[in-house]
DNA sequence: CAGTGGTCTAGACCACCTT
DNA sequence: AGGTGGTCTAGACCACTGC
């Protein structure tokens, strides 16, 4: 095969396309992919190149290396997602494990503005999953989560949500979420949230947006999410 | 013969060791280092192995590499520092750069709490910076900064203060802030603060507490700020 | 032009895992 | 023992910079 006529540089080609076969599906999360050389005797280029390649998708936690055994497309299990992307913590403290539980699920029209965040132009059914979420015992979280039914079929239909829909999305889907992006605001707690909270209506509490973004760029699920910061905080550490 | 647990991979010894100079100074911002060449002829290990070290330390903001010009020691310039570390956007927008107006600054012993989280066990003095950061002409953010002297001395004897403290940091007290935790919580707006945001007391608004971590890894600055999210979000992308 | 970093290759040896 | 990824080396060629 090659791989020499174009501009970017071969690692960079061999990266573009591992990452297209993921994106196909064509080795599923927790199988393991070719050895480095089966894969430079495929390509036509050297052992070292599909390294760079390799390594550079290790570092996007795309894949997982494990010396003596092979290289493994990354998978979502509950505590390395939930440990990823959920950032509400205890003050200076380590991570929480959250506890979830469903309160509705409803189809609807999207609205303008999710069509526009989730890049539909299709005039496109969406889920709405409200949701209460604990952190050791006490309700945190008030989350509505926005899901397309053309990325998710049928997802209301599913008996039981796992407590990080990431895995569900990953194992029934074939959507692996790479990323998230999130704007916080601070807010006044709306009335009709206030009960599941467990706190006063008009209390300032922490508004979560959050995109996320599947491997191949598209963001495939929005969630809206009113969180207590009484005893919690949203944690970030930027390098 | 098994190796002991203070083995380390070559190229990890010669991050550290490069780490260690500019740690101590040895190189300043924005000056070159020598060549991979110069450094592995020095270190007597092989190019690519320098290369290794080299790469990690970029990726990691501590230098930046040109094709054909050398490796510099990175900078915190004011555009850059404030790009990276300042979080605060239109929603949905670009970057934006704070103007800023310095209320107040004064001396005083440092808080157990402070001395805690600075790792400093001695009472030692501190300064209490208040500013007032504008975005697009709008009060956004009412900050109090702490700085202590044994890591800035006398530096509340500035004249001017920059935008970004960061960029004075390094310039002045060889200070390179490498990474920041922020701990985030919404909370009602303090009456003390009110008049400066423009905002009725008791407003949601979004309270940010920052440790600002030096390449030594030290905790070198603390400060909380009340960000109005009237108009502007904190934005994340977690990968 | 010489010097720098960027890419690519080929091969050696090591540490770890499975059989 | 054989296969995997991890480290390390040496050398080639390319692209960019500055003189």
């Amino acid at each position: 095969m090659s791989l020499s006529a174009s501009f970017q540089p071969l690692y960079k080609q061999v990266y573009d396309l591992l990452t297209g076969r993921l994106v196909e599906g064509h080795w599923k999360p927790s199988e393991s992919i070719p050895s480095e050389m089966a894969l430079a005797e495929e390509l036509g280029v050297s052992q070292g190149t599909v390294r760079k390649a390799l390594n550079q998708m290790v570092a996007e936690n795309l894949l997982e290396r494990q010396q003596g055994k092979g290289t493994y497309v990354a998978e979502h299990t509950q505590e390395s997602s939930l440990f990823r992307f959920f950032r509400l913590r205890e003050p200076h403290g380590e991570s929480l494990i959250p506890e979830t539980q469903v309160l509705s699920s409803s189809r609807r029209a999207a609205t303008q503005k999710e069509r526009d965040q989730l890049g539909l132009t299709a005039k496109v059914q969406v889920v709405e999953l409200l949701r209460l979420r604990f952190l050791k015992g006490e309700p945190a979280i008030f989350e509505k989560v926005i899901q397309p039914l053309s990325v998710f079929p049928n997802i209301d239909k599913e008996q039981v949500l796992p407590n990080s829909l990431y895995t569900l999305y990953q194992e029934k889907y074939g959507i692996s979420i790479v990323s998230v992006r999130d704007e916080l605001r601070a807010t006044e707690l709306p009335k009709a949230y206030a009960k599941h909270l467990g706190l006063p209506a008009g209390s300032p509490v922490l508004k979560v947006e959050r995109a996320s973004i599947h491997i191949d760029g598209r963001v495939v699920e929005l969630s809206h999410a009113y969180c207590s910061t009484k005893h919690f905080v949203y944690s970030v550490q930027h390098k």
